[in-house]
DNA sequence: AATATCAAGTCCGAAAACGGCGAGCAGACC
DNA sequence: GGTCTGCTCGCCGTTTTCGGACTTGATATT
């Protein structure tokens, strides 16, 4: 059994939670919204395996990193990591609608289900689900919480770091 | 009393068990899965009597032979015998869900039952109930554990063996 | 003891429910 | 007329639910 890694690192959206295992990130999750609990802690503390990350992080969150560099993968279906992957070709600063980013992966009927496979990125932030918004322009859903996307997106929109979101 | 022989045999996934009683081949488990303590070891041993099994088990996990041809037997209640010898009409190579099985015994509904009575199956691999997978496509169970199930299918399905599963 | 009854467990599978959607349409309101 | 809101309805992958059939082992019942 290979052994899994925790951590948390403090952000400007509060302490964000790190997994990784077998050579890789494999779940960032924010504090807030449905996932908090989903990432539960195992015991394994190996902090060094979190050193890079954890740079890119606070530059990202200080306006002065537009993408990452780290070896990174989330488990799911198929169909989970094709659109996972797809996050990818967004552009930082950009949005897609769901409906976008069902057709750049050659299914254009299944912005539903984009959506959906969306909430299961276990890797907030580094794949950009937060890039993808309703059709209408409205935020729509986040895993960590609309004000965190709301933020990451304003961020991302400037390049300055917003005051931290009240809630 | 008759008399019940065992022996083991290496194999690429791991050492089998063999029974063998009554002029026949009466078991043969894997060392993983579920069914690895079950087949306690009695003291006698014969050799002579597991050569030819020996010999087919060896051709086959190279690629060389695609179906067996030594007496045997399993025994269990009248259903699970059924199944057990309905196995025998699914080629090499190919697979069959649960409910087809069920359907071919002319009982089209008892899928679950199927899958449990393949689950009880005593001679693993002369009877084939790896070739016997979910009606989505998932492979569901293996009493001798899912990567060899996994390795079986691609060995029968490639005609080459594949690397031996890591676990 | 020999049955009878019950409950729980299984290598299932079809159907229903559930989402971080989006287009189309009817009203409501300047 | 614009346009904004709030339905409704079809869409699609995933998860959950539920019904079904057979064994086995544990409890009851003669």
């Amino acid at each position: 059994m290979k052994p899994i890694y925790h951590t948390d690192h403090d952000s400007p959206l509060g302490p964000l939670r790190l997994e990784y295992s077998e050579g890789r990130l494999t779940g960032l999750w924010l504090p807030t919204g449905i996932h908090a609990q989903t990432a539960a802690a195992s015991g394994l503390r190996d902090d060094r395996v979190f050193d890079e990350i954890r740079r890119q992080l606070d530059a990202y969150f200080l306006g002065r990193r537009r993408r990452f560099d780290v070896p990174l993968r989330g488990v799911g279906t198929v169909f989970q990591e094709t659109v996972w992957a797809a996050l990818a070709a967004i552009p930082y600063g950009d949005t897609w609608s769901y409906g976008q980013l069902a057709a750049h992966i050659g299914r254009p009927t299944t912005s539903r289900a984009v959506g959906a496979a969306n909430g299961q990125n276990p890797i907030s932030i580094l794949v950009p689900c937060h890039r993808v918004i309703g059709a209408n322009g409205t935020l729509t859903g986040y895993g960590g919480g609309l004000p965190a996307k709301r933020w990451l997106l304003e961020l991302e929109r400037t390049g300055i770091p917003p005051e931290p979101p009240a809630q």
